[in-house]
RNA sequence: GGCCAAGUGGCGGAACUGGCAGACGCGCUGGACUCAAAAUCCAGUGCCUUCACGGGCGUGUGGGUUCGAGUCCCACCUUGGCCA
């Protein structure tokens, strides 16, 4: 790969505005020539705006309120990216076209600046992490300022400010001194918990400790993910395959004292109040995945005596109780607590190396699916509540502790982890469930042949197809290849065929049928059925189907105190603590004895001791223990109050934490008083319109959503959701590449050679040059050896690719009018797209052509062009201003950017040939393109003689009656294809049209001799003559 | 493996509820201006065929519904995303 630079400069026209190549230079060196210069325009704006407070929000007031929010950034390091501006030029459209339709708008940007880039970079040069981190939050704003976006910069906010982590040290208190009462379904002070009588005799102790295990934030040693690069744990979200979300550092699983947020507790809630936003269903979707509520039952499984104690049982949970039949055994996870008392003492030796070998595993080693299911018998045996019988307990790593029970009944012919390991230590598989269509025998079929082990795969073709029926199908299946050593066709009463098939699916499979127009159902025949179906072997619930016995089952079960449905979810409670130091801290106190030693007792700082701040450190090092470097800091570390020591709690939050507010505080950025004016809050929330990436979809929303709930239930604002409509940006890819294959001087082709191999060391990647290559069908291929083809596809951008783009020279070259158009004009806003430099050329042409309209670009200095006249307007171009206004007006009010743009570039297309250009069409263009390129825009309005900044200058209005074209012309179809055309008055009525059509000479030609079946007339569309 | 989204010219994309496929932009071709180039302006540009008029084909593939399908239904293929 070529670094940047050489071949994008070499291929790229220099930007227009590079040094040497100023338009100016050309024609005559005048000083100012008055054609298109981004530069100049665009700084003067900027100023503008910024020393007028143009887009400073007042709260209140008589106009309608518009919150419109972006996803604040993490000033990196490596400064602004092509794909923030997507979503922020997105906003800032919206936010001016809103403001010119009388909405007082909220438009507020600001920093999410805690993290760990900063305190790495601390860690290297030893310089306070705040440092690198104002640095990079003022590059950044110099960066977005730069793109001309309306934000109101009073309202700035960064987390990493004190005056602002005061406040999410405050909601942090208002999470701790809350519980969530299950039956009222929120949340409440912790004084109004309910003590157990039973506690409240055991002394004080007792009941504070009641009452920290209910809190929403709460301490807890549980098993977490260290990472020990980064010298911290990771929340289970962070973690991707094995390694840190951030740098790919390996991490392992060890138990650990840590804060945890009770977001399960709320887990229904955040279900349930997704119907009502305005969200994508894939976000929502996303969302619910990720709580992944599963209803099933918890069942008791008495353990066998005399294994254990006296009325012991093993509880476990399953979504799928109506295979409790064909529970043949159970499995423990390795750390559950009843594997020390039942293990027998023949089996005892190898129970313990079991566990000790497991606890050196990851989750993720050991749930993965492609690798060998291990476990241990335990000597133990358990009974099947449903049938008595008595059933083996195991102990196996594929079954976690924090999932569930920590036990689960395995039934192996329907979960395929379970099947796996039934396999593996050929223990009973028995099938409970089978599949069920209609009206066949398919229930037959399976039990002859499920397990047999002949026959791999089942096909099911229905009856009602006509090759079966004719037989047809039949005659084909027995050409195919090995047809009679491979292949059984059973048939059931109904005449649908059942197409047995040994070998793999690459011999045989549903694609087999589908060139035939069959469809096809196909079920595995040698592994678990984990569909729903109908029971078999399951006693007097046989025959039901799989949904009616889990609610038969389940009422049986709590009827016969054997169990109880139960709601589970795969969410787990929100890790919250870090061993870092770039964090907020914990406003909490830990109380010492005189030995230093911790007693138990926790004391949260009160309000007005926030906003507890960072100690300075020399050191910034994680100790790689689990110990964080706030510990270092001896003389922040120790307080004492009313005679009594503490040590303040030396974990940090993490980076969500600010995030997960920080659309609160801009709503009164600077209040000392409170996190934010109730008023003002009553006032702007919710959020009316937030834009980001979709990366987000899931952790961040989720965990603002838990806060706001949270905020909601203590009354501290007014709506349970915060954010009412979301909109995600979809990613920049970099320019299209080719590459293509060498091995040694050999090419390879992209798509035979190496798909799904791995590539021999051998082979090199050669990027090649568009001349290169050339589309063959539906492939590129080398010009040179058109048998080689290629790959042709957009890659992330990355620096390790060097296909970055950075908005900096983007800038430099076009402007940020632009960036922004092109931005927009790319394509949907939600789509994934590459970038191409020639794109952007192409809205920077357009923009001059917009300029050229208005200013004579011959003149000596910036003024009106001679054909800006005050004459009115022709027909046609009033009526092309008044469609271009509905078009970019619609298109807006359904954030199609790409295609509002398109709009105004045929109206453009329209004006550039006329010698007189009306000024009552220019203004209201001008109008139009300001929320686009507000630079342009603002140089023009003054241009035409305005004083005032136009950015609250009203939206023009259309007349849907200017437009109207007089006539229309309509296509006309002899049996649906486009013969010809006919031009009529617009407003030319059905009976009308058809009498124009058939009496039309080449329609008459046309349906010679042939009878007129039809026709169809649909007014002001077309007209479709059926003849035959 | 499961779920979701998407496949339209050389490229990015357009086509609102089934009604003229390819708007707009890029690229390309030709022309004007120029000593020349850049910039700008004008014209053309889905593919095949024809000197031309015209004709045929065409929205990933195969079926289907309909007077009419990019759009709806069924099956499949490919790519991307999320989960496992």
């Amino acid at each position: 790969m070529p670094p940047r630079g050489g071949r994008e400069d070499a291929e790229r026209p220099n930007g227009p505005l590079r040094a040497g190549r100023g338009t100016n230079n050309s024609s005559g060196g005048r000083a100012n020539m008055p054609s298109y210069n981004p530069k100049v325009i665009e700084r003067r704006w900027q100023e503008y705006w910024l020393t007028n407070k143009t887009f400073r929000t007042l709260d209140g007031g008589e106009k309608p309120k518009f919150y419109i929010l972006d996803m604040f950034p993490y000033p990196s390091g490596a400064g602004l990216h092509v794909g923030h501006p997507e979503g922020y030029t997105a906003t800032d459209i919206l936010a001016r076209y809103k403001r010119m339709n009388g909405f007082n708008v909220l438009h507020p940007m600001g920093w999410d600046a805690f993290g760990l880039p900063a305190e790495q970079h601390a860690v290297k040069t030893g310089i306070h992490p705040s440092v690198n981190t104002q640095e990079n939050i003022a590059t950044f704003r110099r960066q977005i300022q730069m793109l001309g976006f309306s934000y109101d910069w009073d309202r700035e906010v960064d987390t990493t400010d004190p005056a602002y982590f005061r406040w999410t040290q405050w909601i942090f208190l208002q999470l701790f001194d809350t519980w969530y009462d299950a039956e009222q379904k929120r949340g409440r002070p912790i004084a109004e918990l309910p003590i157990p009588p039973e506690v409240k005799q055991q002394g004080d102790t007792a009941v504070r400790a009641y009452r920290d295990s209910k809190r929403l934030a709460y301490q807890a040693e549980v098993p977490v993910n260290w990472c020990e690069a980064l010298g911290t744990v990771l929340a289970n979200e962070e973690v991707i395959d094995g390694k840190s979300e951030r740098g790919g550092h390996p991490v392992v699983r060890m138990p650990l004292r840590q804060w945890l947020l009770r977001i399960t507790a709320y887990a229904e809630r955040l279900i349930d109040d997704l119907e009502n936003l305005d969200w994508s269903d894939s976000i929502k979707k996303m969302q619910r995945d990720w709580i992944g509520k599963s209803e099933g039952a918890e069942v008791d499984f008495a353990l066998q005596a005399p294994s254990a104690s006296e009325g012991t049982a093993i509880r476990v949970f399953t979504t799928r109780p109506d295979t409790l039949f064909g529970a043949t055994y159970m499995v423990l996870a390795p750390e559950h607590s009843l594997v020390e008392t039942i293990t027998t003492p023949e089996q005892r030796a190898a129970v313990q190396e079991y566990r000790a070998e497991a606890a050196r595993k990851s989750d993720l080693e050991r749930t993965e699916l492609a690798k060998k299911k291990t476990g241990v018998f335990t000597g133990a045996y358990a009974i099947n509540p449903v049938n008595q019988e008595k059933i083996p307990i195991w102990i196996a790593d594929y079954v976690l502790a924090t999932y569930g029970t920590g036990a689960i009944m395995a039934v192996p012919a329907h979960d395929e982890r379970d099947f796996e390991f039934a396999k593996e230590f050929n223990l009973e598989i028995r099938t409970v469930v089978v599949p069920n269509i209609k009206g066949t025998k398919i229930q037959e079929v399976w039990l002859n042949h499920y397990l047999k082990g002949e026959y791999q795969f089942l096909f099911h073709i229905p009856a009602e197809h006509s090759l079966v029926k004719s037989g047809e199908l039949l005659e084909r299946i027995q050409t195919w290849p090995h047809a009679e050593t491979r292949i059984q066709i059973l048939w059931d009463p109904s005449g649908a065929m059942f197409v047995l098939s040994k070998g793999s699916l690459g011999y045989l499979n549903q694609s087999h049928f589908s060139q035939l127009g069959v469809p096809s159902t196909l079920y595995r025949l040698k592994s678990a059925f984990v569909d729903d179906g109908i029971a078999i072997n399951s006693g007097s619930f046989d025959g039901l189907p799989t949904a009616d016995f889990k609610r038969r089952i389940t009422a049986w079960l709590e009827e016969h105190g054997q169990g109880c449905r139960r709601i589970n979810y795969k969410l787990r409670d929100w890790l919250f603590s870090r061993q870092r130091y770039w964090g907020e801290p914990f406003p909490i106190l830990h109380e010492i004895d005189d030995q230093g030693n911790p007693t138990g007792v926790m004391e949260p700082l009160s309000p007005d001791e926030l906003p507890l701040r960072l100690p300075d450190l020399e050191d910034y090092k994680p100790s790689g223990k689990a110990e964080p470097p706030l510990s270092k800091a001896k003389d922040w570390l120790y307080v004492t109050r009313d005679g009594k020591r503490y040590r303040r709690e030396t974990n940090t939050m993490p980076q969500w934490a600010g995030s997960c507010w920080y659309f609160l505080r801009y709503l009164d950025p600077k209040n000392d008083k409170v996190f934010c004016d109730p008023q003002k809050e009553n006032y702007w929330m919710p959020v009316d319109l937030y834009v980001g990436g979709a990366e987000h979809a899931v952790l961040h929303l989720l965990y603002s959503r838990f806060w706001h709930k949270v905020l909601f239930d203590r009354g501290h604002v007014h709506t349970p959701e915060p954010f009412q409509r979301l909109v995600n940006q979809g990613m920049i890819l970099g320019e299209m590449e080719f590459t293509g294959y060498k091995d040694g001087d050999d090419w390879l082709s992209a798509t035979t050679h190496l798909k799904g191999v791995a590539k021999p060391s051998s082979v090199t990647a050669v990027h090649l040059t568009e001349d290169r290559v050339e589309k063959r069908g539906d492939r590129f291929v080398l010009k040179d050896h058109p048998e080689v083809d290629v790959d042709a596809r957009a890659h992330k951008m990355s620096k390790a690719r060097g296909n970055v783009i950075n908005p900096d020279d983007v800038v430099a070259d076009y402007g940020a009018d632009s960036l922004r158009l092109y931005e927009m004009f790319m394509g949907p806003l939600e789509a994934v797209k590459p970038w191409s430099m020639r794109g952007v050329e192409g809205v920077y042409r357009f923009l001059g052509r917009v300029w050229r309209l208005f200013i004579d670009d011959r003149a000596d200095d910036v003024r009106l062009s001679d054909a800006v006249s005050d004459t009115s307007p022709d027909k046609e171009t009033l009526r092309m201003l008044h469609i271009t206004i509905q078009r970019v007006t619609e298109d807006l009010d359904f954030m199609r950017f790409n295609t509002a743009i398109a709009a105004m570039m045929e109206f453009t297309n329209h004006l550039t040939p006329l010698s007189l250009r009306p000024r009552t069409v220019l203004e209201p263009f001008v109008l139009l393109l300001a929320p686009f390129a507000p630079h342009l825009a603002e140089e023009l309005w003054q241009a035409l003689g305005h004083k005032e900044s136009l950015a609250y200058e009203p939206w023009p209005k259309f007349d849907p009656a200017l437009t109207k074209a007089d006539e229309i012309e309509v296509p006309v179809q002899i049996n649906g294809k486009v013969r010809l055309r006919l031009t009529v008055p617009a407003e030319i009525d059905k009976a009308e049209l058809e009498k124009t059509a058939l009496s039309d000479e080449r329609v008459k030609a046309s349906i010679e001799g042939k009878q007129v079946r039809k026709v169809i007339v649909v007014p002001g569309k077309l007209v479709n003559v059926v003849v035959g």
